[in-house]
DNA sequence: GTCTATAGGTGGATAGAC
DNA sequence: GTCTATCCACCTATAGAC
């Protein structure tokens, strides 16, 4: 198969127009128009709107789950490790893009009990990772931090979100760069 | 006049819906059912939704320009002002709501351009503003910073937004507390 | 798998009476 | 200022042919 299936080709182009306009923005029309077919047969790979929204945020959700087991097996160092998944935020804002998990959280009121599960199980997954990874550099290199692990897990989880948000209205700043030096100098400082 | 006029209603209601659904997701009927009217006569106040949404912001924008200059005349010394300044969102946070131009940062691909020209002056006048502070800071108290006043200010502007943000998905934590800690941690050390 | 056709609902917006 | 009535565009979703 030289060409992506129709079913991830949908799973794409939902996940970008989600990022770019958010979930109330972005229609199955939209969808059919981008992939080259009629809604009719947007439907018939995803029934409603709800299990598209499931599918990207799970798909989303397993990939973030791969990346941070890359980054535990490839790189040691509390301070690389915390580097390496700033870099997946500075890949959206390069593209003028919100994290798809970002996105949907300010549409959490809006969606779908089964989407909005998965909205927070994927916040959850990054806090929980830092937080730990933090703990593992104060146990294991003497790292000393001046805030508690898990505020500083919740701030930069928080940071980072809020950056790619920013960062689109503010004039194009690097806000990520930014939040970066600001963290790693708290975390090492 | 014991009860507000229809307008003002208009706009609290608005901004409310905003912040808590997105501007994608709130409707003239919407606002029609909480005042009491119906969808024409919110017409006759604002004639389309772009109006709406220009007003809303500009009020926004004011009441924040009275917060800075009452922080500004009341309070001295960088870290009080700052904290002052975070207040701001703390309230938003203990509302569940999200500040309403970051709300509208989120929609920005999708708002008519007056609207999205007043959010990009909210977040310039925000992040300024902490600039300022931080540099007076620097200068009149002899404070030092590991980071640049600019990128102490873009990371709060951000960390801030995110956490309103990230608070509404994340099991309800106390976002802002950790950001306002970890914050002047790095602001005083 | 994809299509045409269509249903049923809701969106923003306008005209004109009161 | 508020109403009724209405327009048209768009939305999600389904039925049934190919």
């Amino acid at each position: 198969m030289s060409t992506t299936d129709t079913a991830t080709q949908l799973l794409d182009t939902a996940q970008t127009l989600i990022q770019t306009r958010g979930y109330n923005a972005y229609s199955y029309n939209d969808l059919a128009e981008a992939v080259g077919i009629k809604t009719a047969s947007v439907h018939y790979h995803f029934p409603s709107k709800a299990d598209l929204g499931v599918a990207v945020m799970a798909r989303y959700r397993a990939q973030l789950a791969a990346s941070l087991e890359r980054i535990d097996t490839a790189t040691t160092g509390c301070e690389p490790k915390l580097r390496q998944f700033i870099d997946i935020y500075r890949t959206a804002e390069s593209c003028g893009t919100m994290c798809l998990c970002g996105s949907l959280a300010h549409d959490l009121d809006t969606l779908p009990d089964e989407v909005r599960a998965e909205v927070n199980s994927y916040i959850e997954a990054s806090t929980r990772w830092i937080c730990r990874t933090i703990e593992a550099g104060i146990e294991q290199e003497g790292l000393t931090t001046s805030c508690s692990p898990s505020d500083m897990a919740a701030t930069l989880v928080g940071s980072l979100q809020g950056s790619l948000l920013v960062s689109r209205a503010g004039g194009g700043g690097h806000l990520v760069d930014a939040v970066e030096r600001v963290f790693l100098v708290t975390l090492t400082g």
